[in-house]
DNA sequence: ACGCGTGCCTGTTGGC
DNA sequence: TGCCAACAGGCACGCG
């Protein structure tokens, strides 16, 4: 389930393989796979890829030609991947839309699958992006902002867990990275977010960032459907400390994980080391 | 205005 | 062994 750190890996790998490809067509197998407030998809042929980059748990290829300047925005959801391929490649099970490019080398075809249907492809201009609530009311990058930031952002009466996963408060925290950070900086996932003293934010702060940074350093965690553009998977679910390790000794105290849901979703946490 | 619960969607898992 | 309910969870939405 790609969140930030997926995202940016899925930018990194994705970017050698379609940077200055002219996008020659598109086939879109499932209308649904696009976002209601998108432009239609045929606006996107004749235009080249120029970058690749993420907000949050966002993909954004950006594109252009001599006149206009567009983003494909990728949302991933629970199941989307993105993938390069020759262009020989036919549609897979959860081909959802697929797109023909020609670039210096070799003509590739690059895949959105997505066997959940979630995802979300939206071709945007910038007015387009202004008028979508989810971007505009999108909170900072973690890795950008500031333990006072995150400070400001917290009072809410909600537990810390499902705050962390809000993305109004804070872009790219899913439920991996939540329960990952909260263990590492020894906090309950219970606790009311407005509870939390000034020092435990900020050891939260530094949790966040380390274990964002740390999954990024290898290639992010790889439950069973993510896999970055070349196919390939993540490793930082060896490094997992409680997500989907309920009843297993803690790492740090021994004693078995307790598993809640909260906020329907499962949450995984320590209740000797997080207080 | 805010917090909470539910539906969406389909492949995988685990219990009987 | 086979069946089927439960589960995975990001986000929109509706309710109180």
């Amino acid at each position: 389930m790609p969140e930030l750190p997926e995202v940016e890996t899925i930018s990194r790998t994705l970017l050698p393989h379609i940077r200055d490809h002219r996008i020659l067509s598109f086939t879109l197998l499932r209308e649904s796979a696009l976002h209601p407030l998108s432009l239609p998809l045929a606006d996107i042929t004749g235009k080249t890829i120029t970058n690749a980059s993420r907000r949050g748990k966002l993909l954004l290829l950006h594109l252009a030609d001599a006149d206009t300047s567009l983003k494909l925005v990728v949302h991933l959801r629970m199941t989307g991947r993105l993938l390069t391929f020759p262009k020989t490649e036919s549609p897979h099970k959860h081909t959802r839309c697929f797109f023909d490019l020609e670039g210096p080398h070799s003509p590739i075809r690059l895949f959105f699958d997505d066997a959940r249907t979630f995802g979300k492809l939206l071709l945007a201009d910038q007015s387009i992006l202004e008028q979508w609530e989810f971007w505009r009311t999108l909170g900072p990058e973690p890795l950008e902002m500031d333990s006072n930031a995150l400070a400001k952002r917290l009072h809410t009466s909600r537990n810390i867990k499902t705050a962390l996963m809000d993305q109004k408060i804070i872009a790219g925290i899913g439920n991996i990275y939540a329960d990952e950070a909260l263990f590492l900086a020894g906090i309950s996932p219970l606790r009311p977010a407005k509870s939390l003293t000034d020092a435990e934010i900020d050891n939260l702060h530094n949790a966040i960032q380390s274990v964002l940074r740390l999954s990024i350093s290898q290639c992010g965690s790889s439950i069973r459907d993510y896999r970055d553009a070349n196919g390939n998977a993540g490793s930082f679910q060896n490094s997992f400390k409680t997500y989907g390790q309920g009843g297993k000794p803690c790492k740090n105290c021994g004693k078995p994980l307790t598993k809640i849901r909260l906020g329907g979703r499962a949450t995984v946490y320590c209740d000797v080391c997080q207080k």
